[in-house]
DNA sequence: CGGAGCAGCGTGAGCGCTCACAAGCATTGG
DNA sequence: CCAATGCTTGTGAGCGCTCACGCTGCTCCG
């Protein structure tokens, strides 16, 4: 025997109130005494609805065990409630950045606390570029964090067509479009650490960069070079292909051979420091004696390095507070500036 | 019949052209000389199309620049396109351990493949929780994937009421509701470890276990235990309170002290693992000379800490996409069971 | 004391899509 | 040569929500 009671595939009509879905507005409003319109108005923020009502109404709502609907909603409102959280980066970076996860995670937070939610979007591959343009240009997200942009990459002009808000975490290419912006003041950082390592009374500091096109080390360097004049010259600085910890070792090897006498270096972020820790230690020089290492970033790999590693803390909360905020104002049609924030010394062993 | 010139009261259609709204299915199918219900099907695997109508639709889709409206949709199919990625753990796992960033990459893009979109989700707190299961209640996202799950959370349990897709990353709870999951095979990546520590000739072997309440840490600790028999006295064992590095020293630390005569320790992780180094060091406790440290995940830090990690394989991407492939069955109502797949010995230089 | 103004509420008209249905047409077998 | 069959297509009816509008009944001022 067929238990009739039982969903069948064909009978979509009939079946369907059988099936069980949530309860709707309608049913909310019926055991609330009210329509439809008040029980909206009153999820709405209650405006023009009495307090006798709206207190029906969420009664009701819990005794309904009442879901809204966001589909519905979206359809009508074109607001989706979600946004994007694009890494443009190769997707090796998410593997292994400390840096990432603490921010998508502040971000999430927030968001969440604001009704919406994170979709996390890569776009390494033109056919993850071409979703994401997709997601943007069919209104599936309300706006879009854009994470790690290299100089030249295309998404950022094409989403800038799209017209959907757009903030970029970290200082932008130059040449792009103009996206407001939220970083860590770079620049400012590099110098606090450059004066920091010569402060210590070394002589020979050079410095692992990141990698030339991105924006945020670029300002590092500057940063660097800033302190130390024309003593910072091509022989001290070694860039980095990525930020990675690869990419480091690689990169502070390069610069033993060029510099063998170098003294103190500065390395562009925590990852990449572990990269040239592990460089220096076979080099068979000792860190902090021989040399100084200072990295960017604090992110929870530097407590743990050996030694524990002296690093430029990144506020990151405040950046991804700032980057909800910036893009909560644009996603409300408000205007809204790029935000530096200031970063500070975190003195541990390495330096 | 219908004069289109005339003020009809509620003539919507200039203005909404005037809107700026993307182009429609319905524009789409007059571009193409078809009707919306062509056009429907032409998208949706283009059954009981006709190839002329098919290409005519294909052509229209790009001159008009459509994108569909998910919203839409949704609202009829009741399938939203998105899957939560749940963080059931404290929110800091997420800041520190590169095996989570793996996984979520690499469920992203597979998930893109099938059309779907990765949510991240916190589940840390009594509110994150509630949110969860809104969004599970009311349709907002097709599945759950749920990550590192202890004992007793009481997420999982209602989840299971909500009657939406579940699966587990790691392997659930015993006493919680029976979710398939996905796991490696911690209890025979364990034996595999303590087997090559017993082989390198040490006969006081220790482990770091895993927190207490989490079913994969209990595997390993089994499978240790399966190779040590009587040897694995509580003396030898203790157990982390989280999976981070901090815990790890603090684990190592302790065993030091009930079992100063170590010579090898089987880390339940890399996190963990690098925690340990730091602790024996500290200890003065030459790595691998006096003690032999095998980790467990193979995560990216593992080649990176000092000396490099010997450790256990989990097969990150196949973990990623058998979760996908087993939530995408379940969403299409079809049972789905629980996998189990083989780990690696990975040898380095700190065992 | 009458009407303007307004808060509170209900109603109708969609938002853009999918799905069932029926109609149209070609093909095939009796 | 017509009935039966199957493929292709168009159409109507919503999915559950918001929003504009209009109605009611109240307050308040001229």
């Amino acid at each position: 025997m067929v238990d009739d009671t039982a969903p069948h595939p064909k009978s979509r009509g009939a079946a369907r109130r059988a099936q069980r879905r949530g309860p709707t507005m309608e049913d909310v409003a019926e055991v609330a005494g009210v329509s439809r319109g008040t029980v909206s108005r009153a999820l709405n923020g209650g405006a023009h609805v009495s307090p006798e009502a709206l207190a029906a109404v969420h009664d009701a709502l819990r005794s309904t065990g009442y879901v809204i609907n966001q589909s519905a909603r979206s359809l009508v409102t074109r607001r989706s409630g979600a946004v994007a959280f694009v890494l443009s980066d190769a997707p090796d970076r998410l593997f292994e950045d400390p840096v990432l996860g603490a921010l998508m995670r502040t971000c999430t937070q927030l968001l969440a606390e604001r009704g919406s939610s994170l979709m996390l979007m890569l776009a390494g591959t033109p056919q993850e570029r071409e979703r994401v343009l997709h997601f943007a240009r069919g209104g599936h997200v309300d706006g879009v964090l854009l994470v790690s942009v290299h100089d030249g990459d295309p998404l950022a002009a094409q989403l800038h067509e799209t017209r959907v808000p757009v903030v970029v975490c970290g200082r932008p290419p130059s040449r792009g479009p103009a996206f407001p912006y939220v970083a860590a003041d770079d620049r400012d950082g590099a110098r606090l650490m450059t004066r920091h390592l010569a402060g210590r009374g070394r002589r020979r500091i050079a410095t692992v960069a990141g990698p030339r096109d991105m924006a945020g080390g670029a300002e590092r360097l500057q940063g660097f070079r800033d302190v130390l004049g024309r003593r910072a010259s091509r022989r001290v600085i070694a860039h980095a292909t990525a930020y990675t910890i690869d990419a480091g070792r690689d990169a502070m090897t390069r610069l033993l051979d060029t510099c063998p006498d170098l003294d103190a270096v500065f390395v562009a972020s925590d990852l990449l420091a572990v990269g040239a820790l592990q460089a220096l230690r076979h080099a068979g020089r000792a860190v902090p004696a021989d040399v100084l290492v200072g990295g960017f970033d604090d992110s929870a790999i530097a407590p743990a390095t050996t030694p524990p590693l002296t690093t430029v803390r990144q506020p990151l909360p405040r950046v991804a507070a700032e980057l909800v905020e910036v893009l909560t104002q644009l996603i409300a049609g408000r205007p809204a500036s790029s935000r530096v924030l200031p970063t500070e010394l975190v003195l541990r062993e390495s330096a």
